[in-house]
DNA sequence: AAATTTGGTTTATATTATAAACTTGTTTAC
DNA sequence: GTAAACAAGTTTATAATATAAACCAAATTT
């Protein structure tokens, strides 16, 4: 009846980030903090967990002198959100 | 752009009970144990939560010698699912 | 009358999310 | 030219959550 709701996912910042990279290619880290509105620190830890699992690629590189950080999903990411968005459907879809 | 989720609802077990009640007027609680296969301790927990935001209602009875548990879903938490599902659009709707 | 079952609750623990503090280097103000 | 503020993150500590294990009271079965 009800599939799991993949952990990893169901987390709001996480999903955000997912959903950020999802229709984006690619994105700076700066640019998912401004849209997040979550702290750095937060928005690094949930990036690794992310890019441990594979959910997304991290390529840490330099603009100018300047740290910089860029981030883009994976085909396994892309799998991932798609089933955690399906599962979902059982939850909130009205009636049975 | 991200509305935050209320994390009440944004919790698997709870949100598969609310998910439950809103379409069934009322429920056992080894009715949403059997629907859920969650532990009967967690359930517990997580309705005592709901109860406590008022999102639903608990009604303890018998059901002959037995103590029987009933839930249902109050306007408010009939509310709250549905911010919450208009929320979560934003994070699971492709693109922007 | 001991063991098992029903219908839960309480408590302990493991996991998470989050913010605060810190780091490394850069730019600006004095 | 050096102290203060800023950029771009990371690490660490703490608070909150989820979850299962242990427990309880009464009823039933063996």
């Amino acid at each position: 009846m009800f599939q799991n709701l993949d952990p990893l996912l169901h987390s709001q910042l996480r999903l955000a980030i997912v959903s950020l990279l999802i229709s984006v290619e690619e994105a700076e880290f700066t640019y998912i903090k401004e849209k997040t509105k979550a702290t750095a620190g937060n928005i690094s830890v949930q990036i690794e967990k992310l890019q441990e699992a594979e959910y997304i690629k991290v390529e840490k590189t330099f603009k100018g002198k300047y740290p910089l950080t860029k981030c883009s999903i994976t085909k396994k990411g892309i799998k991932a959100f798609e089933a955690y968005v399906k599962a979902l459907q059982q939850y909130i879809q009205p009636a049975t």
